[in-house]
This record gives C-alpha cells, sequence and structure tokens, in this order.
DNA sequence: AAGACGAAAGTGGTTGA
DNA sequence: TCAACAACTTTCGTCTT
C-alpha cells in the first residue's frame, strides 16, 4: 500500500517488513520448542550492545609506578601521562557513541512499527543529535528523547502522528512524551506547523481503503467547516475522520462509525457529534 | 445481529483569577 | 495554586436496518 500524497512512498507492507531487517541485526532469543518460537518477539537492542565493552577498558591508575613499585623513569612519566589522556577521551567517545547508536537502533525500530517515511526517520536523528549536544538528553531516557524527537519530526514535515500512535509503541507515557516534545521546541527553536485535520485525510483514507474521490471530498468538507467556524478547539483527528465518514455516505462508499472512530483514535459519540455539527452547519444533505 | 443514536457521568488538560 | 470549563471518553439503554 503506497501513499504518494505528499511525495513520500510509504509502503506499508513491504517496506515495513525490509526495513526492520536492514536495521536492526540484533539477535532474537534463542528458542528451543516450536511453542518458544510462535511466541519469541524481538526483544529490543542485542545485549551485545549493553555489555560491548564490558571488561575490555582498562583503568591505567595514578601514581607513577611501575607493577614492581619502582619509581618511573621522566621519560616514562611522560609517556604514561599520554596514554591515560587518550584513554579518557577514547572512553568518553565511546559512551557516546554506543548510546547513539543505542538511539538509533530504537529510532529504526520505531520507524518501522508506525511505517514512517525514511526521510522523517533523518529528520528526527538529527533532531536528537542537536537536542544532545544542546545537552538536552542529561538525566532523560534515551527512549523518551527518541520518541520527543520523532514525533517533532512528524509535526515539522506535516505527515503526523498522535502523541498516542508514538507513546505506545515507545512504551511510554503519553505525557512525558508530549513534555519533552514541547521542551524540545522551546529549547531548540523549532517552529511547528500548526496540525491540521486534513493532514490526517491521506493516511486515514489508506487505512480506511476509501477513493482518492472520497478523500478530496473530505477535504473540501473540512475547509467548508473551516470557514463555518465549527472546527476550532475539536481534536483534529476526530475532525478528519468525520469529514471521510460523512465523504463515504456522499460517495457511496459508506465505512460504520465504528470502523471510522478506530482509525480516527475517537469515540464513535465523538465522530456522531462531529457529524451532527457538519451536517447542521454545512447543508450537507445526507438521507438517501 | 449489527449498527446508529444520545443521555449521563467521568476524565485529563487548559485557562484565568 | 485552584476552580471553572470545554472537549472527549465510557457506559448503557433504545431505536433502526
Amino acid at each position: 500500500v503506497c501513499d504518494t500524497a505528499r511525495g513520500e512512498t510509504t509502503c506499508n507492507n513491504c517496506g515495513l517488513v525490509i526495513e526492520e531487517y536492514m536495521v536492526d541485526m540484533g539477535p532474537e532469543w534463542r528458542t528451543y520448542t516450536a511453542e518458544d518460537r510462535k511466541n519469541r518477539s524481538r526483544v529490543g537492542s542485542p545485549i551485545s550492545y549493553a555489555i560491548h565493552d564490558k571488561g575490555l577498558s582498562t583503568m591505567i591508575c595514578r601514581g607513577n609506578r611501575d607493577a614492581k613499585g619502582r619509581k618511573l623513569s621522566l621519560r616514562r612519566r611522560i609517556e604514561v601521562y599520554r596514554l591515560r589522556k587518550w584513554q579518557k577521551r577514547t572512553r568518553i567517545r565511546n559512551i557516546r557513541e554506543r548510546t547513539l547508536v543505542r538511539a538509533l537502533s530504537a529510532l529504526n525500530r520505531l520507524v518501522s512499527q508506525l511505517g514512517i517515511p525514511r526521510s522523517i526517520k533523518e529528520e528526527a536523528a538529527i533532531i536528537y543529535r542537536r537536542a544532545w549536544d544542546n545537552g538536552l538528553s542529561r538525566g532523560i531516557a534515551m527512549e523518551i528523547l527518541v520518541a520527543a524527537a520523532l514525533y517533532t519530526a512528524c509535526r515539522t514535515r506535516r505527515i503526523p502522528r498522535t502523541l498516542d500512535e508514538i507513546a505506545e509503541k515507545a512504551h511510554i507515557s503519553k505525557k512525558q512524551l508530549g513534555q519533552w516534545f514541547r521542551r524540545l521546541v522551546r529549547k531548540m527553536k523549532i517552529s511547528i506547523p500548526l496540525c491540521e485535520p486534513m493532514d490526517f485525510i491521506s493516511r486515514f483514507s489508506t487505512e480506511l481503503k476509501l477513493s482518492g474521490k472520497v478523500a478530496g471530498r473530505a477535504i473540501e468538507l473540512l475547509e467548508d467547516a473551516k470557514e463555518e467556524g465549527i472546527t476550532t478547539g475539536k481534536v483534529p483527528t476526530g475532525l478528519a475522520a468525520t469529514a471521510l465518514y460523512i465523504a463515504g455516505i456522499l460517495e457511496n462508499e459508506r465505512r460504520t462509525q465504528r470502523e471510522i472512530s478506530r482509525v480516527g483514535q475517537v469515540t464513535e459519540v465523538t465522530v456522531r457529534n462531529r457529524y451532527k455539527e457538519f451536517v447542521e452547519n454545512l447543508e450537507i444533505e445526507v438521507m438517501p
């Protein structure tokens, strides 16, 4: 299923799978029985990242003595000093890089799960690095910062995912994600375009297998609704979903309220309320 | 049997004193 | 910091297809 509405090719079927195998080369838990094999799931970054240098990083002790306790010559002392310095530097670099590797692998996982285009992933990675450079990463779980960077990237490129969707896949709370999103925007002076209901139309209509005709009609409806001033303060996903619902009825591609509410991530009641407002204000005749 | 409808009570976030 | 508030959710009984 390809969505080329914005010049992005998001392939939800093959792209997903290929991406996953390309980016995440970590091993899965070994399984022994057929039952295990059925149940096994991907378990995140391979453990080797976490213990990558365990036992390998060496400290060079202070005190300029050799193994037998003799004082070192001046020449040796200078050499040991230099070694110590480089030891420190490379260790710091390794920690940085290791975290970065883990963060990027988490990002890849999220992106595959959500079917997000590659360009947005790159954007998210850049935002993540900038956040890191600005010292925003201190004291915060890497997963949260990654998720916030991804959400920010989606918003700036106007291919929004909801906070809920990203929070769920990243296994963090919506509240935390929202907080860090705002923090990123504020501290890094990123300008975010307003979230418009229309931004959701192409994704939702694909998900509902609705034709382009319906999607176009839905966008018209949203434009009219905006002019009538009945959209302010309403959840954009609910508006987009309802517009598709009505457009579907008008174009004879009806979907049930349940389906509509599911893709719009609102309740049927909300769809009904929006529906009523649309019909009352937009001179729509939906009686067959 | 499934879908649509709407009332009523509850929830979490924003706003304004 | 607190209360008021609008939007949205959950739940549930009733009507329609």
